[in-house]
DNA sequence: ATCCTAAATAGTAATACTACTATTTACAAT
DNA sequence: ATTGTAAATAGTAGTATTACTATTTAGGAT
C-alpha cells in the first residue's frame, strides 16, 4: 500500500481520498472484483463517489502498471493489484472464473520481433481460455 | 468464404442472410472494423438488422476460432477474420492503430503449464501494448 | 411441396464503459 | 496561513456491449 501511494507521490499524482479509497478496495476485494464491486466498496468510505472515478483511477493504475485487468468474454472485466511477479491468467468460458498462471512465455527475443516493426513495447496482456477442472467433471 | 460457410454448415449452423452478410463486411472492411462500422456495412444489404445479430454473429465466429477480438484499451474491440497464419497484434496506446505480429510465443509447453492447473485451454489472445513508429517520432 | 423444430432474428431493455463540463481540491509556492 | 494552478471529482450524457422475449426462418424429414 505505501508502496503504491510513494509510486503515484513520486510521478506528480495528487492523494486524493477517492484514490486512497480504491487503492483500500483493490487490497481488500481481492480476488478479481468488477468495476461494480469495487465502487460498493469504496462507496462505504466515499458515499458520493462517482463510478466515473473508479474507472479514471483504475485506468491511471492500469497505464502506470501497478493494476491488471482481466478479459472475461461476455462478462465484462475484472482487475487485480499487479504482484511484484509478473503473471497472466486461465479463464474458464463456461463457469467465467479466473485462476493465476505464475509464468510468462514472452521473452526478451518476443519483444525484439515487435521491435523490428518500429513499436515501442511497454505492456502486453496474455489470456488463455478453456474449461477449468470443475467444469470439465461437470461435463 | 467458401471455407467459413462449409465450416458453419459441417458444425450444424444455419446459414441466414444476415449471418452471410457479416462474413461479407468482414471481409470487405479488411482492416480491424469495429462493430459500429460492421453494421454500417451490412445494413447496406439487409437493412433492418439489429446490431444484436452482429454481435452474436461475431460472438459465434469468435467461439469458432474463425474471428479474433482485439482489445483496444479506451477505445472499445475491433475484429478480423483468422488467416491460416495463427498471430498477434501490436496496438499502440497513443492512436489507437493496430498492426499484425506474424509471431506466437506460445508453446505446447506453456499449455501443458496450464493443464497441470487441470484447464483444458482452447485459445488464447494476447496483444502487445506500446507506441508505434509514427507516434514515437511526434514524440 | 408441406410440416416440424431448433436456431436465428428484430426490437427492446439493461448493463458496462467512456466522454464532457462545471466545480472542487491537493499541494506547491509565496 | 493564503493564493494559484493543474489535477481530480461528481454528475450527467453518450456510446459499447450484453440480455431477454416474442416472432420468424433455415433446413431436414415427411
Amino acid at each position: 500500500m505505501d508502496e503504491l501511494l510513494k509510486e503515484l507521490r513520486a510521478k506528480g499524482y495528487k492523494m486524493t481520498p477517492q484514490r486512497r479509497a480504491v487503492i483500500t478496495a483493490l487490497l481488500e476485494c481481492g480476488k478479481f472484483p468488477t468495476a461494480q464491486q469495487l465502487l460498493a466498496k469504496v462507496k462505504q468510505a466515499a458515499p458520493d463517489v462517482s463510478l466515473d472515478t473508479i474507472y479514471r483511477n483504475l485506468s491511471l493504475l492500469i497505464d502506470l502498471g501497478l493494476v491488471n485487468e482481466i478479459h472475461l468474454p461476455g462478462r465484462g472485466n475484472v482487475f487485480e493489484l499487479t504482484t511484484n511477479q509478473h503473471h497472466h491468467h486461465l479463464v474458464c468460458v463456461r463457469c467465467g472464473k479466473a485462476e493465476c498462471l505464475d509464468y510468462c512465455p514472452v521473452s526478451a527475443q518476443d519483444l525484439e520481433k515487435a521491435a523490428e516493426q518500429g513499436f515501442e513495447i511497454i505492456s502486453h496482456s496474455l489470456e488463455f481460455y478453456g474449461y477449468c477442472r470443475s467444469c470439465r467433471l461437470a461435463g
